[in-house]
DNA sequence: CGTTTGCTTGAAGGTCTTCAAATGTCGTGG
DNA sequence: CCACGACATTTGAAGACCTTCAAGCAAACG
């Protein structure tokens, strides 16, 4: 029963990662454990991101710091959630994000470094690299329309609806943050739906 | 001097789809030139993208329609912009973008079939796919975060200062919706901005 | 030379912002 | 266990900027 479930549970996680099962082994044991606190950074802006994240258990926050000092979130993660900056760690660049955990959280880090040597390995992991990369682009696109054609009221429903989990677990403040509005226009946004 | 100036030429555009001298040719062959008019489209939302293009002289734009018949840019192209849907390529699924041309205009066309047999074929080339891939998502992510941290305002500032050839070329009304905002909206900020 | 197309401007209305204050919620030390 | 302080959310008020609809003008094109 335990290894059944330890089953399904690489299964999920090979899908999530969109490896086959074959092939989910030799990237599973890549991966390093890591448990942080809450409000502990995973990654500082000015420091390099050499890794690719993803959340198991818990609550991160993405975020820029503007030259007057306020932040804004660009990205939420909870379970099943990547995270990292792609950016940095292709271009070996400092980032300029911050990553911060929301509560006591647990992710696995795969590392660029073991992740260049596996891509280099075989063909199929040569093919693997370039889904990663196609991954990463269409989450930043989905992003991209989101903000450009939604309202922030448009975005608050969306988001209620399709990620209802991130209510559960993340501030309010974060998440007006993340939509693109100050926290007082998210209330207001709540209480005129509330009201129809 | 002509042959100079076609050595200087190519030299310009390898460097323009980060390929080295050595391998510029055999992409250079794949490409077709494909002349179109003013009005013309290159792609219709509904049908699939199946190639990557670039500018080589003239202005495109990409473009969504909504339900309600009004169409809002996505993206402007003119000379030495490379445009198409990535997302529509990759995933072999159809378009939701259009692209037309705001003039006469001259592109390169690079096929998904020869671009695909070409990065299977040796190890440079498999390598450069996931460059591109990483372009891709570059230009999606400073995209994102143009819309994500500028005002409108901002953003026109900022597409005034690095971007002037753009309105050499593209109408305001097109400008605007790239921008996010309406066409009065844009008149309006440039008055402002003229004031001061 | 008239018609279409693009740009500007006005007016009215909506949603956002910021600053400020009131209320709610949570965690910790007494 | 409660009280306090810290932090989060709500609400109010004033102001900025955006939107749409509409009208007027200018420039481009057949």
């Amino acid at each position: 029963m335990g290894e059944m479930m330890e089953m399904e549970s690489d299964e999920k996680y090979a899908r999530l990662f969109g490896i086959d099962d074959q092939h989910w082994n030799t990237v599973r044991e890549m991966l390093v454990v890591k448990k942080i606190k809450k409000h502990e950074f995973l990654l500082k802006e000015g420091t390099g991101c050499n890794y690719l994240g993803f959340v198991k258990q818990g609550a991160l926050r993405t975020f820029y710091v503007d030259e007057k000092g306020k932040d804004a979130s660009f990205l939420l993660q909870i379970d099943n959630d990547f995270f990292g900056d792609y950016e940095s760690m292709m271009l070996e660049k400092p980032s300029r994000l911050n990553i911060q955990a929301l509560e006591d959280t647990e992710v696995w880090i795969w590392t660029k470094e073991e992740m260049e040597a596996l891509f280099k390995s075989d063909i199929y992991w040569m093919g693997y690299g370039r889904t990663v990369a196609l991954k990463v682009f269409l989450d930043a696109k989905r992003r991209l329309e989101y903000l450009f054609y939604f309202t922030p009221e448009q975005r608050y429903i969306d988001l209620l609806q399709n990620r209802p989990d991130i209510f559960q677990v993340i501030p309010q403040k974060y998440i007006s943050s993340y939509l693109g509005i100050s926290a007082q226009s998210l209330s207001r946004i709540r209480k005129r739906i509330s009201v129809n």
